[in-house]
DNA sequence: ATAATGTCAGTTGTCTGACATGTCAACAGG
DNA sequence: CCTGTTGACATGTCAGACAACTGACATTAT
């Protein structure tokens, strides 16, 4: 075939964009039309809408009652940093209009220690060449968070990080496309800063810190990216949306 | 009609509740029967068993690759507790087979304070009474968790509250059924333990405590229960499946 | 009058069978 | 040895139908 393919947006994940701009325009508690005529100015079935209905159930932006219809639920986690979609804090600074800059920035390519190879899911004894990504983002000069990736040099080497980075790794991996990311798995722990930590964010050595631990899947289960973060209280509100086990 | 009417649980719940079951017992990485023929041990057709297992994806529980199959993704540490899902930590602590009891139950009918008017979605000046549950959970007579739960009384009230009151306010309200429940919205804090929560859950005082701060709301979307939780580092390890916005 | 019951339209929940598309391995021909 | 083709098999999507539920209203029985 000579012809140029071009390559087509999945129907779901086309039908999930434009499903998540109409509910953020609508008020919340208003009802969806019904599916049929839903799935039709969508130019979907009934069954793949329904599909992604499902998922904006399950993370409680919809509310559906049988036999009644579907409403837009009355909170709007859309808006704020809810920690169920992954999103570099570049992304979601730029969403809430914040300003951030990368301070403090660091990177190297050496072996992984024992427990980043651990982190990245690699037998115990392996050698892993690994790319460190070490920084502070600071917003209007006052430090937020502490970032530390760590990524196989197979899927980033230094040189795909160019003089234009901005913070996130993620939208690095993100925007090249290979290889495909499916989930986060991200721990949560409270911590005490200690002196290190203390002096490169600008705190009192002692403060709670949120620690968010994440691996980085790809489609094929293999871990991305290992990652480790500080954030200093106050800055971002981090929630997560759970739903009610119906057993 | 005089026969009884036994309310039979809708498709949708019982699939989720065997195909969980299901994927419990296998190996991580273990492919799954193709559609059409789990879908027909299940009992039921191939587009209910698909909208189930959109939930499972979007939990990161399954991936599924097309073309190739469905397979079950790396497994949780037993030890480890998703947030996804609202569960009582008596429930939680059941699950992996730890006991737990309530030490310092403290219960109160008052007036809510102004906070706590707020955190229920009441007006400011609203005059809400509420019941009060303040206990700390232990487990081997070593306090792990300190909470404390704020219902409006038309929810529940102080006689509700059996001799048998294992810790959870939610598993009551589960249990009642009325009001029908959906999601609950955590926010995430890192915060340190001031003198009073030190000596209550026999730690340092300054030690790092996690904090999550629960709006539970009802399908009406009514705040039904206002809950703060602390969490002694170390004893219970959260984490949120976070998937990657494919936007 | 009042309470219980029946009816009906509208919506979500489920089912069936089919076809479209992506993946991978086996195989044939260079 | 390499390469392109083919076919089996998986998930993704579709169309149309029917079942179950809700809420409002009319009807009937008490």
């Amino acid at each position: 075939m000579d012809t140029i393919e071009l390559k087509i947006r999945p129907p779901h994940i086309q039908v999930e964009e434009t499903l998540s701009e109409l509910i953020e325009q609508l008020e919340p508690g208003t009802q969806l039309p019904p599916e049929p005529k839903l799935a039709q100015q969508l130019g979907v079935s009934r069954a793949t809408l329904r599909e992604v209905m499902r998922t904006f159930v399950e993370r409680g932006v919809l509310a559906r009652r049988h036999g009644v219809g579907t409403f837009v639920a009355s909170r709007i986690p859309v808006l704020e940093t809810g920690l169920e979609v992954l999103e570099s804090l570049d992304r979601m600074a730029d969403r809430l209009g914040v300003v951030t800059e990368v301070s403090a920035l660091e990177v190297l390519e050496r072996l992984a220690t024992p427990s980043e190879v651990l982190g990245l899911g690699y037998p115990e004894d392996a050698q892993v060449e690994v790319l460190i990504v070490n920084r502070v983002i600071t917003v209007e000069g006052e430090p937020v968070a502490d970032l530390r990736d760590i990524v196989p040099l197979g899927y980033l080497c230094k040189e795909d990080l160019g003089a234009d980075f901005h913070g996130s790794v993620l939208d690095i991996l993100l925007r090249r496309g290979t290889p495909m990311l499916s989930t986060s798995r991200t721990q949560i722990v409270a911590e005490l800063a200690n002196p290190k930590f203390a002096e490169r964010l600008q705190i009192q050595k002692g403060s709670a810190l949120l620690k968010l631990v994440a691996k980085l899947y790809s489609y094929d289960e293999k871990v991305v990216d290992y990652s480790v973060s500080y954030f200093v209280p106050g800055h971002f509100k981090f929630h997560v949306m759970r739903r009610v086990s119906q057993v």
